[in-house]
DNA sequence: ATAAGAGTCTCGTTTTTTGCAACCGTAGTT
DNA sequence: AACTACGGTTGCAAAAAACGAGACTCTTAT
């Protein structure tokens, strides 16, 4: 194991519930000698990837983690206006919402507002998301040609809900098109369904994706068309902004859930 | 030079300016060899510290960091609630705002909002500010203890105006303690003036601060009492929903900029 | 006073990393 | 068509870093 792989291993370490970590949890999480870990966590601190928790020796994420973060987002106009919209969506509605960006193909998650409601959703940490089988992989998907969406490799989904042809896709994507929103239920992640829009600033080659995840069977066809409504309406407010011709150059849609 | 320094040296390269890097990019950065680049680049793409930059040989920041800056803060309650309070602030009044915290004797940014006036502060991306020669650190070390305080190093000032002793440190720490913010002028910045509010959530020791940021010589003293009244008014607000003591058992204090 | 556990350090060995030089692929120029 | 320039990759021997066993230190609990 190159030290590389070892300190990638070190960072998958941390999540919401492990804040911190010692020489021992890592020596025991990694299976590795306490003399390995307790250089490598040393390394890491020295090169900022890791910082020491106050005066004990344990340690958590570093500057350069949320530097490097911050430096390549933190600055995003169209991520501060998608953020301000989806934090009030997520307090109107109480549900968990998330920012998400496509990366080749899959969906990389850049922002999370959890909801307020006691049933919540929370998405398993590091987990990969395949693009063609989310709501808002789809959405972003809905902006590329059909040449590089010819080119997407359609397994590994773990719902049969998930469309299995090229074809099977277009037709999804041309709905999305039209309509100018997506939605998921039961696909990536079981009993969850969740509805999604794009926004793109053009002038950046910026697309972005936001949406609201909530629990599949606790609401109605209706409510649905709400959130749909809002998430498009929220979306318009920042199209006119950034000038996004996805949004600026359609007309007013009926919004009807599927 | 150890390859955790040649991975960290790389991720330090990216910025809001530089949001890709090539192979040819890192060698003439990092003054290292093309083929010393191409393998460095190509072991991080695999532990996802990097990620390609669509079918081009370029590369951008990798899920990894995300992930861990996101697993980390992402799901903060009290960051959101300071994001959502800062965000509007900023939009009023024209100005930049961070969301910090602190690391020991400096403080690490976690959030920025940009201003948008023309006339815009921006901080140099990766420099190290000490707690004890900014608003924003003087306004989470007013929380601690004075054993806490006097073991700061109080060296390394960039302003002849940053206080010098421990004294005069406490001094100041004692005014913020009676009336809730921190300001500086000239500091850590020059030309630059900004006012901090401190914001806890003791359940789970986190301690944040949120500030605003201007030119000093464009803010006449009346406008910054008006500043740091949003401020005070949002940390309330804040509080209230955390249960933060610092506020919510304080008398409404009389804003007076000193 | 003793035991247990966390963490550090030494040192010989092993593995990884390095950089030179050659090479490949692509694009532009003649 | 041939040549040049540039970005990026690869083989290989050498150099450097990393490894892990085991001894050690320090702190805490009994």
């Amino acid at each position: 194991m190159s030290i590389l792989s070892g300190a990638a291993a070190v960072l998958r370490l941390f999540s919401v519930e492990r804040q911190e970590l010692s020489v021992t949890d890592v020596a025991r999480l990694l299976d590795m000698p306490k003399s390995s870990a307790s250089r490598l966590l040393r390394a890491m601190l020295n090169q900022q990837l890791l910082m020491h928790a106050g005066d004990t020796p344990r340690y958590r994420v570093g500057h350069l983690i949320f530097e490097t973060s911050r430096a390549y987002f933190g600055h995003s106009h169209l991520v501060d206006l998608v953020d301000g919209e989806l934090l009030e969506l997520c307090q109107a509605t109480g549900h968990t919402g998330y920012i998400s960006m496509l990366d080749n193909e899959d969906v990389l998650v850049l922002r999370v507002h959890l909801g307020t409601q006691p049933l919540r959703v929370v998405t398993p940490h590091g987990s990969r998301r395949k693009a063609f089988a989310t709501s808002t992989g789809r959405s972003m998907l809905a902006r590329l040609g059909a040449a590089q969406v010819d080119t997407l490799t359609l397994d590994h989904a773990r719902s049969e809900k998930s469309p299995k042809t090229h074809a099977a896709l277009e037709h999804i994507l041309g709905e999305i098109r039209c309509k100018g929103w997506a939605e998921a239920e039961d696909e990536e992640i079981p009993g969850v369904a969740s509805i999604a829009v794009s926004i793109a600033d053009a002038r950046k080659s910026e697309l972005l994706s936001f949406c609201l995840v909530f629990p599949a069977h606790t609401i109605a066809q209706g409510e649905r068309a709400n959130y749909a409504a809002r998430l498009v309406a929220a979306a318009r407010r920042i199209a006119a902004q950034v000038d996004d011709p996805f949004w600026t150059q359609r007309h007013p849609l009926k919004i009807v859930a599927a």
